[in-house]
DNA sequence: ACAGTAATAATTATCGATAATATATAAAGT
DNA sequence: ACTTTATATATTATCGATAATTATTACTGT
């Protein structure tokens, strides 16, 4: 049997979620450039599929173009991850007060997710860390069971920006892990406003 | 003299730019087809342009694209717009939080838009009118001197979701003009708690 | 040695063709 | 008449080649 071609995903996605991969991780360190016939030689494909992935990619922000020259995986700049910063910051509080879950359900939620942040500490695990820090900050999103503000807070390549900030600032996790909790009695407490405060005091650092 | 291709954007940008437009004038309705060889015969370039112009716009969330049959103009539901509505507004409602401009300077900047404003809603030009209120809103924005903040703004498509806004529902331009004086009032006063409040109030019918 | 210029190489941007897939139409069987 | 199957058509997805542009190297004259 000709096992060949069962992937329903078109090459282009394919390609895409490749190279996201690879920028996500690190595997392209920013500035790199990326080239587009050695990128289709080595994934064996042709020219077309490459160019509309990078295409996309560019589009959302993770790789920058320059005419003519080609493209490349973007560096942000301190001033570019401070200013991503007040929008997350912009959409997290927006959400909770627009919070359409139980304060006391979503506690629960950021309760269980803050215990794993906690042994990713402990454990001095970076990655780790960035891992369930995104998912407490997306439990407060998703509070407001509104998709577009889940999706624009997505588009923020928060993981990026995370991984950055903790290695490119001298902030530790020591430091910033027990900013959440104040956001937890609050809502623990009922006191939408209370978690609010909370949230703007633990983005009071970055 | 040869006066062919002086241009220096290329192709795809070109088309990117011509296809936004009649999908944000509405010469493009919801839902219609676009297809990429008729385009490109139209416009008299390749297919490739065409494709990674289309491609840029689906990632941008203009298009929607159903594998292997094609690509056609979103069509917002009101659900969307009303959570699009909430992004909006918690993105204006920060920027003026973490305002770097001049309250005043700022206000007379809002003057003179909404002069313009009120002009097109006298008139009855709802593109113009949603042209300068998208304008107005910029201002908003702009002031926080937060490039991603307005970035991020850009990205919601307002026009679109204005005018289906306008034309969707029953609200009135000469209802919701005079909900943009207390924004300019407040920053007069130099009150910047005062103008957000008028801006959350200006939210409120959406 | 060094700035300026021409030749070369590398890469992107664009092209039009072919293969794969889906839709529309026509023919055949129940 | 109504499915079902086969055929034809339309369109996307993918391909590899060529043109345009930029970057690099080699050369020349001072």
């Amino acid at each position: 049997m000709n096992t060949k071609r069962i992937n329903k995903e078109s090459l282009k996605e394919q390609v895409r979620n490749i190279l996201y991969d690879k920028i996500v991780s690190g595997e392209f360190s920013p500035n790199e450039r990326l080239k587009i016939i050695p990128i289709a030689n080595a994934l064996d494909v042709s020219q077309a599929p490459v160019r509309e992935a990078i295409q996309c990619l560019i589009t959302s922000g993770y790789l920058e173009h320059i005419p003519n020259v080609g493209v490349r995986v973007k560096e942000f700049t301190k001033a570019e991850i401070q200013e991503t910063y007040k929008v997350r910051e912009a959409l997290e509080v927006a959400s909770l007060k627009n919070c359409k879950e139980a304060p006391q359900v979503l506690a629960e939620k950021l309760e269980r997710v803050f215990i794993r942040m906690k042994s990713a500490c402990t454990d001095e695990n970076i990655n780790e860390y960035i891992m369930h820090n995104n998912t407490f900050h997306r439990c407060l999103v998703e509070a407001s069971k509104n998709k577009k503000m889940l999706d624009v807070w997505e588009s923020l390549h928060l993981p990026l920006y995370v991984k950055q900030t903790l290695t490119g600032l001298d902030i530790s996790l020591e430091q910033i892990l027990p900013l959440h909790e104040p956001i937890i009695t609050g809502l623990q407490n009922n006191c939408i406003e209370q978690a609010i405060e909370a949230l703007e005091a633990h983005y009071f650092f970055v």
